[in-house]
DNA sequence: CATCTTGTTATACGATCGTACAGCAAGGAA
DNA sequence: TTCCTTGCTGTACGATCGTATAACAAGATG
């Protein structure tokens, strides 16, 4: 029920996802969704707070498959959004209607300040590792966080063409740019 | 009416657009929205178009107010979009929403596709200017077009608390990296 | 066996949606 | 004056929306 409610945010946006549109795309019958959640609203925030943890889980695995240097853990974090199983252009999709929805859905909104904050502290703790005498974190994971999602949203709305090996490298460039 | 629709836009999202919320919004009658546009999709381009223009005319008028020295007039450019008029709440909001509409509805996507490619050229023209020596401008055009999406993200969803000033001194940073 | 929860369907209700249309007020053209 | 366009209102129609609820199948529990 989850996965076709991230396929119809997907496919229709943030405008045409609806009640009947989950349950017409999980093949079950309108009335079933109001038995797992209270409604609409709460299944897209269970929506994203699944596509958010299965995320995190893909970073981790990147991380720690990236061996034992601070730098190249960080840098696998960071690039890791440009690769599989996160570059998906479903789930870039999604991602965009949930931006959308998380300013009008203040439940929606909760789950994206949750995943955002859980993000960015995984990111500050990549960070102090490679570098421990940084005083302030906060504003380079920032500016590393606005980059992804700037290249996610150019990536997603696509007019802008560029090659996951180009994103990968821009990030990269501006991670020594912004913690020099 | 365009007013109203960015209005509405800005403070229901994406899914909360409608012709009755709009007209309301304007204070007129339902109906009368069908007399300017084909539709409320036709309302909701011509909104971007209104906006996108608005933008434009901002980022012009920033650069010439920058004075002759190209470096200068390339980093007014980058950094309007965190200056009044563009750095607007309300603004920001809408072109959320927009970019989420603009995945679903191809006449969105249309203004959009028109907006962003202005707004590359116009960035890659005073890089050129600045530099003429540089082959490619594609990829420092969206590498700077994301950093500045990926702020306005930020800024609006508001998790993530930086000031206009921090967010040009960014921009700057990401220009100096990017065409070094 | 009887009963009770659980998963699921089907249907119905009121609200809201986009759209169509008839009508009205007003102003310029004849 | 009459007519015709234009801006705008009000309302009505059919579709779709979220939600509620009755019904049924099946498995667990007594």
């Amino acid at each position: 029920m989850i996965e076709a409610t991230a396929r119809v945010l997907a496919s229709k946006g943030a405008a045409g996802v609806s009640v009947r549109a989950i349950c017409a795309e999980a093949g079950v019958s309108p009335g079933l969704l109001r038995h797992y959640f209270a409604g609409v609203s709460d299944a897209i925030a269970d929506t994203y707070r699944i596509i958010g943890r299965q995320i995190a889980e893909a970073l981790e695995i990147a991380v720690e498959m990236a061996g034992p240097d601070p730098r190249a853990r960080l840098i696998a974090y960071i690039t890791a959004s440009f690769r599989a199983p996160i570059a998906d252009p479903q789930l870039l999709s999604s991602y965009v209607a949930l931006w959308s929805l998380s300013r009008s859905d203040p439940e929606v909104a909760r789950v994206r300040a949750e995943v955002y904050r859980d993000f960015r502290s995984g990111l500050e703790l990549l960070i102090r590792a490679w570098r421990p005498e940084l005083p302030d974190l906060r504003l380079p994971a920032i500016a590393l966080t606005a980059l992804i999602d700037g290249l996610w949203l150019e990536l997603s709305l696509g007019d802008a063409p560029f090659t996951p090996e180009e994103a990968e490298m821009l990030a990269e460039k501006w991670l020594d740019c912004v913690i020099a």
